[in-house]
DNA sequence: GCTTAGGGTTTG
């Protein structure tokens, strides 16, 4: 077994240093030799649950899950550097058993999700651990569990068992015997190697691999047969060009090209010739992956498929292709322009953020759309019924002049039907017309328009005709390369919002910066040093437990520290009851014994003379001999309980893994580095006897409660982690303290993150928020500088009611 | 299992 840092190993070594974000960073992942039995490598603490018997409620601790990859999404990229990946896993039913709920969806995040694309196949047994399960959004029938697992953040843990292939695969007699499918089953890593051929090396009815540069492409479309189709065109240094068809009835298997330019590999495809030409098509085993064609840009392949070889070689050639499109006239001086730049009577590529749309007729669709530029000729409004209108049903004057409407016909309609207001779009080969042209079902009263500009898409696919939805990082790379403030403002701010005199944010900022609002990709760029006002969106965050979030905080030494687990403080406790031994007292001391509830315990209390003197003995009980349950009680009644024991014949305090001090409900811990703890009673001149005041007479460094937690932010320009910890108790609007023991506190912080963060598909979507980050510099988990970043002066608009909160400790 | 399309001189 390949052993990794656990993460528990992994905070230790960060206590005391500065905040990075690699904090809740590691994740394992678990290989287990071929052909072992998954079960006998597992941690002995791990506890199995069938996967029929999962429930939401359950206690996910020290649980671990077991089945089989029955099937795997591709990764999918969320972000620079996060991911997201689905997978199906099955449990062998037992004999008699009932088959629902057999499998399960397992949901993993981050760089797990990546380790686990590159690692593990088909048919591997997984055994994961640390995760939460949440109700699936998914169609679900009697065999897949309605909820599924979330592996995500410091504790996920996964470990593979390999299978074995049955037989060699190579072998005739495993052939016959195998489907397709089986063979992707048991698929090896690194088992072929690749020559790609020249386009001019082509014979007719050859099965190759090549490189090439996208020189003419279309969207996929509709087949007459069963298949979508895409149709593109290629070159290489032999300059010849060659038309490349891909039937494949899933979309997302066909190639990702956005743009002319584009690098493209294609596995197995075959050479024919027709009417004299040769040209590509895709055979069995067929697969494709993209490459952005800018030299110097980074080489991450598109692809669809979750195994696929990519290596050094490829990559250098990669680069080679680019270099030599680069020396050619292949991109189009304007790959897309903005709605400022439109020439009536002109085709033109258009990137674009759809706000609504609405059913024409059969054959015409509407898609209100908008690119945060103005169009330099006034845009022809089109009438529509509102009932008819997907979307807000009309904007504000001041928007409506940003608007463009966009007619799409035929085969196009179908496409539309998909889309949903708020997807960035890119439009290829949309005309831009003058004047009131037919639109069906439109009223006389647009001859007025006369001067304005429609843009429409005409049917069929020639010239690349088509509308592709944008991923958020093709939108991000299309960002970066403008250069136009006023665009990246109109860009990052909700269509909802524009132009209207509120706007609208579920936080406010109490700071005096004067900051103005800036984007994700500009704090990025500033680097450490500043204060930025920011206007995101919160994608994520971590940990997803609010008791994960609560630590424990040394002004003194900086350090931050997990609060002790109560059942390793009553084991505490509870060993010291046993101890009989006796121990002299300090001359201050006033000692008495409790009826032992229990009777292998005597509860021994010891009182401050100093107090007793002044009349309030009970202020201040040092108490030995007690359960952790029975401190509690005691604490019911006196304000002050400090566990003490016997130690080398002393009274003496107990390490600082356990609390110092109990006041009501609340317990106090200590800094074990900067405390020097001794039985003390308070010094004569304190008059109100609290925390602060017993720490000090102690000698223990009190810690403090503290929120810490990693939000990940967005906009449209960048995602960005950020800390929110110094100022979590204004942004939330209560104390890290109350929220240790404040169950209503507790449940108010974590409708306050649902808020901010609604789960996937909820109505509403979410909320924006304005903040003021800090940016600074902290250490990587090697200790390497890095740019780190805090949400600071930022409360959410909502307030914590405490009229249900009945004990106040 | 086979087919689909085979770029294109757009135009509601």
């Amino acid at each position: 077994m390949r052993l990794r840092k656990t993460t528990a190993c992994h905070f230790k070594r960060k206590r005391g240093k500065s905040l990075g974000s690699d904090y809740f960073g590691a994740m394992p992942l678990y290989v287990l030799p071929e052909g072992t039995d998954a079960g006998a490598q597992i941690p002995a603490h791990l506890s199995q649950v069938p996967i029929p018997l999962i429930t939401t409620t359950m206690d996910c601790f020290n649980k671990s899950v077991k089945g089989k990859v029955i099937s795997q999404d591709p990764l999918v990229s969320v972000a620079a550097d996060d991911f997201m990946l689905k997978t199906v896993i099955q449990e062998d039913p037992a004999p008699g058993a009932s088959s629902q709920y057999m499998s399960i969806s397992v949901v993993v995040l981050g760089a797990l999700a990546k380790e686990f694309s590159e690692t593990v196949n088909q048919g591997d047994v997984l055994v994961a651990s640390g995760f939460t399960v949440e109700e699936s959004s998914a169609a679900q029938d009697r065999t897949l569990h309605p909820c599924h697992l979330l592996l995500s953040g410091n504790d996920a843990c996964l470990y593979v068992c390999r299978q074995l292939p049955p037989s060699d695969p190579k072998s005739p007699s495993a052939n016959m015997k195998k489907t397709t499918r089986s063979t992707e089953v048991v698929r090896r890593p690194n088992v072929t190697k690749y020559t790609y051929v020249k386009l001019d090396e082509l014979k007719d009815q050859t099965v190759v691999s090549l490189y090439g540069v996208v020189v003419f492409f279309k969207q996929p479309f509709k087949s007459r047969g069963t298949d979508f189709c895409s149709s593109l065109k290629i070159t290489d240094q032999s300059n010849l060009k060659i038309v490349c068809t891909i039937f494949c009835d899933k979309l997302e298997n066909h190639p990702k090209i956005f743009q002319i330019g584009d690098i493209i590999r294609l596995h197995r495809v075959k050479a024919q010739l027709f009417n004299s030409s040769m040209t590509l098509l895709n055979t069995h085993g067929f697969s494709v992956v993209t490459f952005d064609g800018a030299v110097g840009g980074p080489v991450e392949p598109r692809a669809s498929s979750l195994h696929f070889h990519f290596d050094k070689e490829d990559r250098r050639i990669v680069k080679e292709l680019r270099s030599w499109a680069a020396t050619q006239t292949l991109r189009p001086p304007l790959p897309t322009i903005p709605l400022s730049a439109v020439q009536p009577r002109t085709y033109f590529d258009l990137t674009c953020q759809l706000l609504s749309k609405a059913v024409i007729d059969s054959t015409c669709t509407l898609l209100r759309v908008w690119d945060g530029t103005r169009c330099s000729r006034p845009l022809l409004r089109v009438i529509v019924e509102r009932s008819s209108v997907e979307g807000p049903s009309s904007f504000s004057r001041q928007k409506e002049n940003l608007i463009a409407n966009v007619l799409v016909y035929d085969n196009h309609v179908m496409v539309a039907r998909e889309l949903k207001p708020g997807d960035f779009l890119r439009i290829y080969n949309l005309r831009a017309i003058p004047g009131a042209s037919k639109v069906p079902g439109l009223t006389s009263n647009q001859l007025e328009d006369q001067d304005h500009l429609a843009f429409h898409l005409h049917g069929g696919t020639a010239y690349g005709r088509g509308i592709r939805v944008l991923t958020f990082e093709k939108f991000q790379e299309q960002e970066e390369s403008v250069d136009d403030t006023e665009m990246l403002e109109m860009w990052c701010t909700p269509p909802e919002t524009l132009g209207e005199d509120t706007v609208d944010s579920m936080t406010v900022m109490s700071c005096s910066h004067s900051a103005q609002p800036t984007t994700l990709s500009q704090v990025k760029r500033s680097g450490p040093g500043g204060t930025h006002h920011v206007r995101v969106q919160l994608k994520s965050y971590q940990p997803r437990r609010l008791y994960q979030a609560l630590k424990l905080y040394c002004s003194k030494c900086k350090s931050i520290v997990e609060v002790p687990d109560d059942e390793l403080v009553a084991d505490l406790f509870s060993e010291s009851c046993t101890d009989t031994s006796s121990c002299s007292l300090p001359p201050w001391v006033l000692y008495g014994q409790l009826e032992p509830g229990n009777p292998n315990c005597t509860v021994n209390i010891h009182m401050s003379a100093e107090l007793t003197a002044r009349g309030t003995p009970t202020e201040l009980l040092f108490i030995s001999g007690a359960t952790l349950k029975d401190m509690c009680l005691l604490a019911e009644d006196y304000p002050n309980i400090v566990p003490v024991r016997s130690s080398e014949g002393r009274l003496a305090l107990f390490d600082l893994s356990a609390p110092f001090l109990i006041r009501g409900r609340k317990k106090f811990f200590g800094c074990k580095r900067c405390s020097e703890a001794t039985v003390q009673e308070p010094s004569e001149e304190v008059e109100v006897i609290d925390e602060k005041v017993i720490a000090e007479a102690l000698g223990v460094q009190l810690l403090q409660f503290v929120l810490l937690m990693k939000l990940e932010l967005q906009d449209a320009t960048d995602t960005l982690d950020v800390f929110l910890w110094r100022d979590a108790e204004l942004f939330f609007g209560l104390s890290a303290e109350d929220s240790a023991v404040n169950q209503e506190a507790q449940r108010y912080i974590e409708q306050t993150m649902a808020l901010l963060c609604p789960p996937e598909g909820s109505k509403g979507g979410r909320p924006w928020l304005n903040l003021c980050l800090t940016a600074y510099s902290g250490e990587d988990e090697n200790g390497h500088p890095q740019t780190c970043y805090q949400v600071l002066h930022s409360k959410v608009n909502r307030t914590f009611s405490t009229q249900t909160e009945q004990d106040p400790a």
